[in-house]
DNA sequence: TTCCTACTTTGTATTAATTACAAACTAATT
DNA sequence: AATTAGTTTGTAATTAATACAAAGTAGGAA
C-alpha cells in the first residue's frame, strides 16, 4: 500500500506504539521522499529540524518500522540499506550509470517456480542496468 | 551456465588471466560447493590446504571473478556476501528458520513490466520464507 | 496538573565485513 | 635463468550497523 502519513500514524496508534517526535519525522520524511533514501540521507535531512537527533534513533526507528511491516528495506546496494514507505511487493531497478533507483510493477505471478512446498513470505526483485535518461545521453554523444 | 572446473580454467586461459594456485583453489571450491558459501567459509576451508592463504586474496579473487562474470554474488543476507559458481539467472530462496539458501528456476519472463525503455542487464530475485523441511518440523510438534 | 514508569533517545564504544596499501612473491614469457 | 607485470599477503583503515547505559519523555494514573 502507498499509505499517507495520517494512515501510518493511525496504525501506530492502533498498535499502541509510542508516537515520538522522532518517529513522526522519520515517517513523514519517508512518505514525502519516495526516492529510497539511505539512513545517512534521512539523518542529514532531519538533523536541521531536530538538532538533537541521533543516528542510532534513525536505525532504531527504521528497524522497528520494518519489523512492523510499515516500511520496506531495500538492499540493492551491497553497502548501505535504503528504505521505502511503499510496502507492497514491487521491483527496484538500479541504473548502473546514474545510480538512481526506480520502482516497477511486478504484474506477473512470480510464484510458479519449483518451490511447491515452500512457504513464500517475501518476494524481492532487483533489476540492474541503464535507465532511459542515461541511455539517451549515451546515444546523443 | 553450470560450468565444470575445467571449463572455467579454460575461460581464464582464453582471457589471459594468470592461473594462480589460489585462484584455482577458490574456483575449485566454488564448483564443488554449491551451497553459496561466504568469504569466511571459503577462507576457513582453503586455509588448511593453503596455509599461507590470506582473506584479502579471497576477496580479490572473488571480486575479480565476478567482474569477469565467471561467478555470481548473492547479497540475500544484509551482512555477508555469498558466492555462486552458477552464473545463469536464477532465484535464491532463504529459509528464515534454518538459514539455508535454495536455488530455484525463474521460468517466467520477468521482462514484461513497466520498464519499456530500460536496458536490463541483471535480474536478481530473492524469496524468503520457510523451507519444506522446517515446515514439516513445525507441523510435527 | 503532577507524578510515575516503561519505553525511547542519545552519544559513545564496539563489532564486523570489506577495502587500501605496500612489501614480498611468482607465473609466464624472454 | 632473468625479467617483469601482475598477484598475494598482512596490517591498517574504513564504514555501516549494533550494543549499551545514562538521560529524557510520552502517556496514563492519581
Amino acid at each position: 500500500m502507498n499509505k499517507s502519513l495520517d494512515e501510518l500514524v493511525n496504525e501506530l496508534k492502533k498498535k499502541n506504539i509510542r508516537l515520538t517526535h522522532q518517529r513522526l519525522k522519520v515517517l513523514e520524511y519517508l512518505t514525502n521522499n519516495k526516492n529510497h533514501p539511505t539512513v545517512d540521507q534521512i539523518y542529514r535531512a532531519l538533523k536541521e529540524e531536530v538538532p538533537s537527533l541521533s543516528k542510532t534513533t534513525i536505525y532504531n526507528t527504521l528497524n522497528y518500522l520494518s519489523e512492523l511491516k510499515l516500511i520496506q528495506v531495500i538492499t540493492i546496494e551491497d553497502k548501505e540499506a535504503r528504505f521505502d514507505a511503499d510496502t507492497k511487493t514491487h521491483g527496484h531497478f538500479k541504473c548502473k550509470s546514474c545510480g538512481e533507483i526506480y520502482d516497477f510493477d511486478i504484474d506477473i505471478d512470480l510464484s510458479t517456480n519449483n518451490l511447491e512446498n515452500f512457504k513464500i513470505e517475501e518476494k524481492i526483485v532487483y533489476f540492474k542496468g541503464v535507465c532511459p535518461r542515461c541511455l539517451s545521453k549515451i546515444n546523443n554523444n
